[in-house]
DNA sequence: GTCCAATTGGACAAGACTGTCCAATTTGAA
DNA sequence: TTCAAATTGGACAGTCTTGTCCAATTGGAC
C-alpha cells in the first residue's frame, strides 16, 4: 500500500507519519471540504509546502490519510480475531470476553471510527477510496469473522445456514448499543463495554447456540 | 417546530420548501462546508437574495433543513409504527411483513438517510441540533419500538429481560444487511428488503420468542 | 568541514464562497 | 388599476481556499 518508505530516509518518515496522522484527525472533524491544508500543517507542525511535497496535492494527502487507516486499521483487526474462541471450554464466557474486546478496541482506536466515517461521508464523491475501503475495509471483517463463525459450527458449538449472515448480524447485535452511545457523543468505558457484550452474546447465543 | 407557516402567504411557502428541499439535498450532498448557497439557489430555481430573505444564513438554512426533515422522518415512522402486528396471529409472517416494510421504508425514504447522515456528520459542529434530533430522532424510534415490544411480551408472544434492549437489538439485526448494502452504494430492491427482513426476523424470533 | 536534499516561510495569483446593498421587476391583494 | 411586499439579478467587499514559486535555512551523510 505504502511504498515509498525506502524512498524517503528516517526524519523524513516520521514528518510524513506527523503529516498523515494530522491529515487523519481534520478530514475526519471537518470532513474533505472542510479541511484545509494549513490547518494540517498547523498541526503537524509543518510547512505547508512540505506536504505538498510530499503528497502532491489535497487528494494525493486525502488517498494516503485513507490507505494509511486502512492498512492500521486491519492490522489491528488480525491480532484482534486471533484472539477468538475457536475452540472453547466454555462458549458463553469465552465469546463474551472476546465480544468485550471487540467492544474495547472500538472505543479506544480512533483510526477504525474515523476511517468508518471519512469512508461514509466522501466514498460518494472519491469512487477509488470506496474501493480501497471495500477490499480491505469492512467486507474483509466480516468474511474473516465469518470463517470463525464456521469453525465454531463444524466443531457443534453453533448452528445456522450462512456463515456470513451469522457474523454479520453478531456484529449487528454487538455494535449496536455502542453505536448508540457512540452518535450520543459518550465513549463507553471498560465495564460498560464488557456489559453490552455480555448482552449482545446472550442474544446471539440464544439465536445460534446448539441446542 | 416551524411556527412560519403562519406569517408567510401561500407562494412563499411553496417557494421556501423548495429552497428547503434543495437545501437537503445539497447538504446531505456535500456536507455543511461543501455546500454552497448558489448551489441551493440554483437548484430551488430561486434567487440567492431570496434564501437570504428566508432564512438569514447559512446557518439558518442549515437549521431550517434539520427541523424539517427531522419532523418529516418522525412522521413516516409513527404512521409505520401503526401497522406493528400488536397482536398477531401469525407472529413469524406478520414480524417478517413488518420488518419488510420498515426496510422498504428506509429504502425508499431518502429523507431519513439524509438526516441521520446529516446528524452524524455535522454534529460535532452543531449541538443543537444533536439535541433535537436525539429527541425527535433515533431515541424516539427506539422508546416508540420498545413499546410495542412490551406489548408482544405481555401478549405472552416474546420473552426478555428488558424491552429496549430488545428494540435495539431488533432494529440492529434488521438493519445490518441494508446497511451493508447500502453504504456499498447498492440500494436494495423490494423483494431484497423482503428476503432480510426475513433473516433477521428469523434470527429475532430465534432469541426471543417464547417457547 | 562540505555538500546535497529536505524544509521553511513568505509572497503570490486565481478562484470560490459568504453576506450585503440596491435598483428594477414581478406578484398578489385590495 | 393600484399599491405594497416579495423577488430578482447583478455588483461588491472581504475572507478563505488551493497550489505555485523561490530564496534562505537546516540537517544529516561523507
Amino acid at each position: 500500500m505504502s511504498t515509498e518508505a525506502v524512498e524517503t530516509p528516517a526524519l523524513a518518515k516520521s514528518k510524513r507519519d506527523r503529516i498523515i496522522e494530522a491529515a487523519a484527525t481534520i478530514f475526519c472533524q471537518d470532513g474533505y471540504a472542510g479541511a484545509s491544508i494549513d490547518a494540517v500543517a498547523t498541526k503537524a507542525s509543518v510547512s505547508r509546502q512540505t506536504i505538498y511535497n510530499h503528497v502532491g496535492d489535497k487528494d494525493g494527502l486525502f488517498k494516503e490519510v485513507v490507505s494509511a487507516l486502512t492498512e492500521k486499521s486491519a492490522a489491528r483487526f488480525d491480532s484482534l480475531l486471533q484472539t477468538f474462541p475457536t475452540k472453547p471450554h466454555d462458549l458463553n464466557a469465552e465469546l463474551t470476553e472476546f465480544s468485550a474486546r471487540f467492544l474495547n478496541q472500538l472505543t479506544q482506536d480512533k483510526t477504525s471510527r474515523w476511517l468508518l466515517r471519512l469512508a461514509e461521508n466522501e466514498s460518494g464523491r472519491y469512487p477509488e477510496l470506496f474501493t480501497i475501503w471495500r477490499e480491505y475495509g469492512s467486507g474483509r471483517k466480516r468474511s474473516l469473522m465469518a470463517a470463525r463463525m464456521s469453525e465454531l459450527a463444524s466443531g457443534g458449538y453453533l448452528e445456522f445456514d450462512d456463515p456470513v449472515l451469522a457474523a454479520r448480524q453478531y456484529m449487528a447485535l454487538l455494535t449496536a448499543e455502542w453505536r448508540a452511545e457512540f452518535q450520543l457523543g459518550r465513549f463507553p468505558s471498560e465495564e460498560e463495554c464488557t456489559r453490552m457484550a455480555e448482552r449482545a452474546a446472550k442474544t446471539f447465543l440464544r439465536a445460534f447456540a446448539r441446542r
